[in-house]
DNA sequence: GGTCGACTTGGGCAACTGTCCAAACCCTAC
DNA sequence: GTAGGGTTTGGACAGTTGCCCAAGTCGACC
């Protein structure tokens, strides 16, 4: 068998998903192009369409891959804080290395577009956030929260989100100092 | 004077302006294109360049004269609510119009993220976002509002803007059913 | 050695892009 | 009528796009 060249075409692949995680935060969902990916994975244009059926399925690709580890990563370590306060505390720390600018944020942020007029991402992205969201929600009942968890997991991811968002318009703006309120929010519940 | 011309052009480069503001949502900021513009307007691809010096420029006029009105109203509408915990309510049934799919969240998010290449762009848009964040700060803070007022009002912001994104995933995310959580925190403040 | 399959190359194609511009147009002022 | 401003037209331009493909490389097997 090839096997040897079959190794090697997993890695070009894989470069080509990398080169596409690092380009859609700088030029945009829209803006990345064949031949910009393969310069930049260092290959030739046509191995794109040799590995993706088209640049549009490449992006789904990378940015499906990307927010798996990135959720699953999040939700192991949210797991691992001992109360609720700790948690929020955790996750706004978390935050303050995402400023919205960055690249992580905005690759999050296109995809969120992206999956707006692609079905298929917009599905296979809302399994992954309701997946997330289903472990905060237990995480906060067994940590004894009394009110709907569901309710507060949802509002809590969507304020994480939010206030990625206006990082990225006032770099001013620092997460910790949203602790307060946060709190309060499932001190009371 | 040919008066008569110049109003007929004004009224070309709002029509230019409402063509930029309905197909932002439908094909993405940077899917947008002279010819597209024209047409949905209803006049010849020429026009638009003699109109705006670059497509970038329509686009950037027609999402901060949509924002301008956006914010207003609502600053406006928020400032007539007797209470914190009505403000918040009529806020969130506001927010239920915006389904996050729906063309004003997707023009605004796709301004966000093409804020981040585009400079002028963030800093004009940051403005608006300081100026309608002090307008609820005070307002808060009128109606007796004991914490900090500045902090209270960015989260409120960035909650309402993740809720529209986590909406456009998940259109089963009835905002009414954050209310709870939503009025804790600006209670125990 | 030769054969085979997986992968890679670089150029070719039609379609589309932003921008420009000479010419035509409409309306007002003389 | 003529002149002239502002506006509009539709085509031209060079550059870029996604996708395709014949030819090539490479290592594994016989």
């Amino acid at each position: 068998m090839a096997t040897r060249s079959a190794e090697r075409g997993r890695t070009t692949r894989q470069r080509l998903l990398d080169a596409a995680v690092t380009l859609v935060p700088e030029v945009g969902w829209g803006g990345v192009t064949t031949r910009m990916v393969a310069e930049r994975a260092g290959v030739a244009p046509g191995v794109v369409h040799y590995h993706f059926a088209s640049v549009t399925d490449l992006l789904v690709a990378a940015g499906l891959g990307f927010t798996t580890a990135l959720l699953d990563g999040l939700a192991a370590e949210l797991a691992a804080r001992p109360g609720i306060g700790e948690g929020i505390d955790w996750l706004l720390g978390e935050l303050s290395q995402y400023s919205g600018a960055d690249p992580a944020s905005l690759l999050v942020m296109e995809m969120f577009l992206a999956s707006t007029r692609l079905p298929e991402l917009r599905e296979r992205l809302g399994v992954q956030i309701g997946g997330f969201r289903a472990v905060v929600a237990s995480w906060l009942t067994a940590h004894g929260y009394r009110g709907d968890a569901e309710a507060a997991a949802a509002l809590l991811a969507a304020s994480l989100d939010g206030i990625v968002l206006h990082r990225a318009l006032d770099p001013g703006l620092d997460p910790a100092a949203l602790a307060a309120p946060l709190r309060a929010m499932f001190a009371a519940g």
